[in-house]
DNA sequence: CGCTGACCCTGACGGC
DNA sequence: TGCCGTCAGGGTCAGC
């Protein structure tokens, strides 16, 4: 569920209510996600202000004196902001109790994300090696033209590999590589400068178009679900195989490509 | 080092 | 109504 513009929309969602907060309690109903939950969480953060929400890739970090909460969504985790006396429903594995009465309830049904505790988030195995932000300036197409030389992987997956650049999911790999008239099986060191230059662009400009979608439909923190479907209007290719190409009105095709499913238009990307 | 495929887990959905 | 197979937007890891 959540790709980068998810995660960044969450945490902007949910950063006025948790950013200068001191936790009251923790509470973990289940510590079986993609790693178990370690004990620093329950024992450490209560007590503790969050000073401040930030994100790296995909991980949400809360920042405290005593060190970072590292928060990954998987592929079905979600965050949101409740009274703490709220009941749990299933698959409400966390709760992080606040003074001001709220609480940030984490749930997650597939159990794919993690909440990791850490001195030096930046400094931690998962996030140390990871590629760079999409909307910094460090990435662009040089950059991305230098890492894929000599590299023979399809440039679906080479955009999509985080030691490459961090935040490219299934649904905006698809996306940027038919905006940008790319096919997706495409060898990444095979590509010419001027053409990674306009993929490096693409990606950040369909990343910050969805976060500013995001912003507008993921308004609701409290009750809601954080269902997303915001983008889906605006997509291009993805999920619509056997429909027509908006742009040649070709049939869309489907493929497997590293075990996901990726979409693309025959016709309009080479 | 680069790359491939297995794997983690639950729920939704379509076909029968 | 229920059962079964398939698939899902995340990522790590072993092994070649």
């Amino acid at each position: 569920m959540p790709e980068l513009p998810e995660v960044e929309t969450s945490r902007r969602g949910i950063a006025p209510w948790v950013e200068g907060q001191t936790v009251a309690k923790v509470i973990v109903r289940d510590r079986r996600l993609r790693w178990p939950v370690p004990m620093e969480i329950d024992r450490l953060l209560p007590g503790q202000k969050i000073n401040s929400l930030r994100r790296r890739a995909k991980y949400l970090l809360f920042e405290t004196d005593a060190g970072t909460a590292m928060l990954h969504l998987g592929m079905s985790g979600s965050v949101r902001i409740i009274d703490a006396d709220e009941p749990a429903a299933k698959h409400d594995h966390v709760d992080v109790q606040l003074e001001s009465g709220k609480a940030l309830r984490v749930r997650d049904p597939r159990r794919f994300g993690s909440l990791l505790w850490a001195l030096d988030p930046y400094e931690h195995d998962l996030i140390r090696n990871l590629g760079p932000e999409p909307l910094s300036q460090e990435f662009d197409g040089d950059y991305l033209w230098q890492k894929a030389l000599g590299r023979r992987v399809s440039v679906k997956q080479f955009i999509m590999n985080a030691s490459v650049v961090v935040g490219v999911g299934n649904i905006y790999a698809s996306e940027v590589l038919f905006l940008s008239g790319i096919h997706p099986k495409r060898q990444a060191g095979r590509i010419a400068a001027d053409r990674m230059a306009l993929l490096a662009d693409t990606i950040k400009s369909v990343l910050e178009r969805a976060i500013a979608a995001g912003g507008t439909t993921l308004k609701d923190f409290y009750g809601g679900d954080g269902e997303p479907g915001y983008f889906q209007q605006q997509l291009e290719v993805y999920g619509r195989d056997e429909e027509l190409c908006n742009r040649c009105k070709n049939e869309i095709s489907l493929i497997v490509l590293g075990q996901r499913s990726t979409f693309y238009c025959k016709r309009c990307q080479h």
